[in-house]
DNA sequence: GCGGGGTTGTTGTAGAATCAACTACCTGCC
DNA sequence: GGCAGGTAGTTGATTCTACAACAACCCCGC
C-alpha cells in the first residue's frame, strides 16, 4: 500500500451494490453446496470439475487445464481429484506426451454421477437466479461478471470466459 | 449431456452467464483474501465482521445481529469472535437484558485495525469492481444481487440487503 | 411458579481449503 | 552431454468451515 496515497472511497450507491454483491457472494456458495450435497454427495466445486471432464471430448483434460476450468489452482485441484479418484468417480493417468504432466479422466461412474446430480442442480441455479431475473438481466449480468471476472483473473486462462 | 428427461435446462445465454458468475464467485474471494491476509492479517470475513461492529453506535452488537449482518451461521460467527478475542481485536460480554444473548464489542486495538485495513481494502474492490464498471451497470449490479441475494435469503434477515 | 417449547450461543469433530516445500520433468544454452 | 531455470503436480501441516449435539435461558400457558 501507498500510505500518502489517499483512497477514492465508495459512494452511497457503490456501498450498497457492493454490500449486496457480498452477501450473494457469500450465500450463493453456501447454497449450492447444501442442494448438491444432500441430493448428491457432491461439493459445488467437485460437481463442476465432473461437469467440466464431461463436456471434454474423451472426458479428459490435463491437470492443469481442469485447474483453469474450474478457477482452481492447483494443489486443490490435487486434493479434490485424489478424493475423487479414491470414490472410483475419476482415474489418473500419466501423459506420454510430457511426462509431468497428469491426465484426469471421468469414469462411468464419474459419468452416472454427473448426469443423475445435474437436473437438481440446474433447477437450483434457475430458482436462485435465472427466475429471478428478467432477460434483459441477464444479458447484464453476464456483460458485468465477465469484467468482473477479467480485472480478477487479468491472464485470462479461464474457461469460463470462454465466448468473449 | 444427454440425460433421458433433462427439466428446464438453461439457455445459452443462461449458461454463458452463470459460468460467468461462478468464475466471480470462485475468485473474488480470494482475491480479497490475499489482500487482506497479505496487508492486515485478516481474513476478508473477520474484515467484514469488524467493519460492521466498527460502524454499529457503541461498536457494541449481539451475537446473532452480527451474524445476520454479514451473512453468516452462529457457530462460525463464534468461532471467529473467539479467534478475534484471543487477538485482543474483540470482547465479549454477556447481555443483561437477556442472559442468553452475548455481546461482541470492538476494542480500542479492533477499530485501530479496521482503520488500518480499510484503504487497501476499498482500493481493491474499486480495483476489481467498480473501476472497471460504468455507473449503469453499478446499477444493474445493484438490482440484480438483491434479487438473487433476496431469493437466497428468504426469510431476509441480511443486513446488507437494507435500503430495499 | 413450573413445565414445555422455542431462542441464543458454544463446543467438538470431521471435512475441506490454503500455503509452503518438495519431486520430477522439460527446455534452452554452453 | 550436462547444467540452469522454469513448469507440472503432489504432499503435509495448518487453518477455516459446517454440522450436530449440547447447555443456558426466555416466555407462555396452566
Amino acid at each position: 500500500m501507498s500510505p500518502t496515497h489517499e483512497p477514492r472511497w465508495l459512494t452511497p450507491e457503490e456501498l450498497r451494490a457492493w454490500l449486496r454483491l457480498q452477501a450473494v457472494v457469500e450465500l450463493l456458495p453456501a447454497t449450492l453446496d447444501a442442494q448438491l450435497g444432500r441430493d448428491s454427495g457432491l461439493t459445488h466445486y467437485e460437481y463442476l470439475l465432473l461437469a467440466m471432464l464431461s463436456e471434454t471430448p474423451g472426458r479428459t483434460l490435463r491437470m492443469s487445464q481442469l485447474a483453469s476450468a474450474t478457477n482452481a489452482t492447483l494443489p486443490r485441484l490435487s486434493h479434490v481429484v485424489k478424493r475423487l479418484e479414491a470414490r472410483g468417480l475419476v482415474t489418473r493417468h500419466p501423459c506420454t506426451d510430457d511426462r509431468r504432466a497428469t491426465l484426469a479422466r471421468l469414469t462411468d461412474a464419474g459419468w452416472d454421477t454427473v448426469v443423475a446430480s445435474a437436473p437438481g442442480h440446474v433447477e437450483t441455479v434457475r430458482r436462485h437466479v435465472m427466475d429471478v431475473l428478467t432477460p434483459a438481466q441477464v444479458e447484464q449480468l453476464s456483460t458485468i461478471a465477465a469484467a468482473v471476472g477479467r480485472s480478477l483473473d487479468p491472464e485470462g486462462r479461464l474457461y469460463a470466459l470462454t465466448g468473449d
